[in-house]
DNA sequence: TGCTCGCGTGCAACCGGTTGCACGTCAAGT
DNA sequence: ACTTGACGTGCAACCGGTTGCACGCGAGCA
């Protein structure tokens, strides 16, 4: 039964100190605050400390100091491209300053949504919420609480926030289609009430108004792949020779529905995305605009590691993010006429 | 200044036993251990706890139980769709158990997944490693350092671990092919070294000899679209009528280098992917042997929290998943002759 | 020589729970 | 009536660090 053999526990304080000859207190200043203690003795606690393996308990220091070193990231789906480079620039630039990242899921569902902060807020310094999917009476009160929040792609005055403009980008893209000689663009919209989209929308709407083209605006749509594939039809039936789409999943549901309607991408109509998380993996490639989402997350995180540092701080912060437009191979010259389904 | 009116501390245990007019043991004990407990001193205590909004730390549990509440799911990749099923499975089991889940990206890295390893063993109770790209031997170190560990789709003896098999939808696969007329099939290789690929290549090699239909093996790929995409050539090369592909990723650029080529997918060729990650988003649906990335995920946060629960618990379990065959477009009866490029 | 001052360190309380042990109470057993 | 024991609760130590305060020492200054 003599189990002594066994793990060997992890060396507290205490055991550094005795070994090294000094109190617990100086060991802990030497992994805190080392500057206040003379030189030769950091040298030797730490090479002490070392031979033993020690290192401080994340756990302890947090009941002390009441920081916990770790952040988190929350999300409406992991599983949506646009968001993992987000969370893996995040990611790395707290690890850099320390810091561990969790992230969360939300599941699309504004209830779920409102737990998991409930309980991140209990296990974290701070936390990155990425596109909310909350009403913003909602986002108010929860950043009223008090606990460190920074918003991406979510325009809630007074929280700080980080916001990919996609103004510039859908711009691009008009100048870039109405350049091939289309007269007419369908725009295929997102969700109901995302700020991306409505963004995205009034974007493009201006932007054919300034150079006298007609601009369709779809019905909304939720970001996925069948959707898109449903609006191929509905964009057909515009007589646009080019559409934008919300996103670019919805982008790729266009592609294949046209490629189903037997309508040839970019020959006779013209597609373009929003966001580029699906790189070249369409075909044909898809022209769209770079969102832009890892910046996004970094500099979330460096918003959020300041607010963690002074809570006092400045809490109105507004960071806009421009995008721009990748050309690839789904846009093209437009058609003598507007494309209508073969089969 | 005076900020008296500024956030309200949450309440200690001490306010509650204050209130409650008990001592903080019986505080505690309604919250951890209540059938010690007289029930009308539960849920008195309850009562006050609730109008006080107390909330037990779990920082300060932690110190003293040695438990973190918290488990970590890491995988290599967390932009790959397999990956987002296995995590959200987790962390919906986990979450149930009162347990958070943590999300490890490893970024394919193996140093990088040594790093976070060591990093998560210190803030949680259990790790959940997916597709480890560890060699054999580390993840035997890591595992001998008697944090519990639970792998998944990693075979290391003696390490409790989940295994999809694609072994019987592999076989389904050819048989379905043959099904259609096929007698010649290939398969494009994923990472060297990938425990699935191997898998998968050898039971497509043995249910081939099975039916005595031939089958060539490609080189291996990573499995990425522009991979697939160069892959779709070497396919055609080879005659096959048929070709499967270590996972749809890769499918899907054989998807996008077959549309390049000319060739038509399912009329000339068959393509068949593996894990379904893109459920029906590929322009022909993909037909593809589903990897119930979901199951193995909750299994695994199972095995995990009964390790946490009894670390003397049995630590060789073995658990194999069956996965199966999910038809779509992408497969059809065989051409009368081999497609060769059009263009 | 005596006084001040600053630096480096230690003491001990504290962060917010958990838990082994002891104590008091009350019902059942003899 | 007295012992026994189960049960419910409190006391206080403990988990592993952090930190305000006090103390001792040596240098600088008058």
């Amino acid at each position: 039964m003599a189990r002594l053999e066994g793990r060997r526990q992890a060396p507290t304080i205490k055991v550094v100190a005795a070994a090294a000859g000094v109190s617990t207190a100086t060991v802990s200043r030497v992994f805190s605050r080392p500057h206040l203690l003379r030189e030769s003795t950091v040298a030797h606690v730490t090479e002490i400390a070392r031979e033993l393996g020690y290192r401080p308990s994340h756990t302890a220091r947090a009941l002390s100091t009441g920081r916990l070193g770790m952040i988190a990231v929350v999300v409406p789906d992991i599983a949506n491209p646009f968001f993992p480079p987000v969370i893996r620039a995040a990611q790395a630039h707290a690890g850099a300053g320390g810091v561990s990242t969790v992230v969360g899921d939300t599941d699309e569902d504004p209830a779920k949504e409102l737990d998991l902060l409930a309980e991140l807020e209990r296990r974290t310094d701070g936390v990155v919420l990425v596109s909310s999917r909350l009403p913003e009476e909602q986002v108010r009160e929860i950043a009223a609480r008090g606990h460190p929040l920074v918003l991406v792609n979510r325009d809630v005055r007074g929280v700080p926030r980080i916001l990919v403009d996609s103004a510039p980008g859908i711009r691009e893209a008009v100048d870039h289609l109405a350049g091939l000689g289309h007269r007419h663009l369908a725009y295929i919209s997102g969700p109901a009430g995302s700020w991306s989209d409505e963004q995205r929308r009034v974007a493009l709407r201006a932007r054919c108004a300034e150079l006298g083209i007609t601009a369709t605006v779809l019905r909304p749509h939720r970001p996925e792949h069948d959707e898109g594939r449903a609006a191929a039809a509905e964009v057909l039936a515009t007589g646009a020779t080019a559409a934008i789409a919300f996103d670019d999943g919805l982008a790729q549901g266009v592609l294949a529905g046209m490629a189903e309607s037997g309508v040839a991408v970019p020959a006779e109509i013209s597609i373009v995305g929003c966001d580029d998380i699906l790189a070249a993996t369409t075909y044909p490639p898809l022209t769209t605009v770079h969102g832009r989402g890892g910046e996004a997350g970094r500099l979330a995180v460096e918003l959020l590691m300041e607010l963690v540092e002074r809570p006092g701080g400045e809490r109105d912060r507004r960071v806009l993010l421009p995008s721009h437009l990748v050309t690839r191979s789904s846009s093209a010259p437009a058609p003598a006429a507007p494309a209508a389904p073969r089969r």
